[in-house]
DNA sequence: GCCATACCGTCCGAAACAGACCGTATGCGC
DNA sequence: GCGCATACGGTCTGTTTCGGACGGTATGGC
């Protein structure tokens, strides 16, 4: 598959997302993005537009022009690009994830700055977190019923371990550092 | 605050790293971020060299070239880098942390693979999840006599909720998924 | 008829990125 | 004392990614 190593995991975002929804615009494909990989895989709206291109290109999609007043193009998955994502689903995954937390970081060199920091960043953290929490058990809930939907949920379960994680580590550094 | 917009993350990492070790040449950098920092914030090497000459040219850092051998350079912080370093340490933090876990992306398209592919990325995950954990702990272990690092080992632990958090996820979801 | 507000898409300069590459020491076995 | 492997220290380069500014076009409401 030579193919491959011409592909990023945005391309597969991209592959993925029209695998589940179907044929999609680029439009489409932005909003339903934002709606649930966004959380959890962020990327500029940009690449929406450029990278179905390239996917064309390579033949996983294939581009249907409608109307010529506003061209936009529908794009389809190809027997190419439904056989490259399944691939790749099967594959091993080697790389472990990556975190990128500003907060993190700050905590990491706080002796450098004032006594107070600490507390301030912390209770920033834990509110940011609480609220998170808020918008992704009101995702759940949302969807609780419609059984398909449920099952794409999954990560959110993720999502929400992981809030829950940073929100423990932050409110206990909270009590440690005194309010 | 006029150079603050034209510092990222990685200015910080370097400004902080020079902050806690004293001066430090781009190679004493890359072998310390290697040890801490590249375990929760990645980025490649070569910025260790490139990101202090800007920050040199910024008035940040202050550059002292040493043999003319071998050209290298120690960097070392100035007032105004050390004022620049505590004024972010004590700035909000108004975004949010990002992941990027390819397991995670591959969850989310899941139903358009085989139905064994969600087994084997679980296990595939808890393994490196456990042997993430054994790192984390091995080095908490060696240092815990050590006061002064100790307290910089914090965010150690941080690390450790969210690699357990994940943990927990994907060993729950082989369970579930059945073995 | 006018304005506000979605909707839809393009473009561009600046960083980040991966990682190949290249010398120079230093040790180590033989 | 020679040859080799490995760590040290650093540079370079071509792609991607990144924001986000920008610019049109519908659509509805007043």
């Amino acid at each position: 598959m030579v193919v491959a190593d011409r592909l990023s995991p945005t391309s597969y975002v991209v592959l993925g997302t029209i695998a589940l929804r179907g044929p999609s615009t680029s439009y489409d494909l932005k909003r339903a993005v934002g709606r649930s990989i966004g959380y959890f895989w962020h990327f500029p709206h940009a690449q929406l537009y450029s990278e179905p291109q390239r996917l064309a290109e390579l033949g996983l999609l294939e581009a249907e022009t409608e109307s010529e007043g506003r061209r936009r193009r529908t794009y389809r998955l190809t027997e190419e690009g439904r056989k490259e994502l399944r691939a790749w689903l099967a594959e091993p995954t080697p790389e472990h994830f990556q975190m990128r937390d500003i907060a993190e970081l700050k905590l990491f060199f706080n002796e450098v700055g004032d006594p107070g920091d600490v507390a301030r960043l912390a209770r920033e953290q834990v509110a940011a977190h609480r609220e998170r929490i808020a918008v992704y058990e009101d995702m759940q809930a949302r969807y609780a019923d419609l059984d398909a939907v449920a099952k794409r949920m999954i990560t959110l379960r993720l999502g929400l371990e992981m809030e829950h994680a940073a929100l423990r580590f932050w409110s206990a550094l909270l009590d440690e550092a005194g309010s």
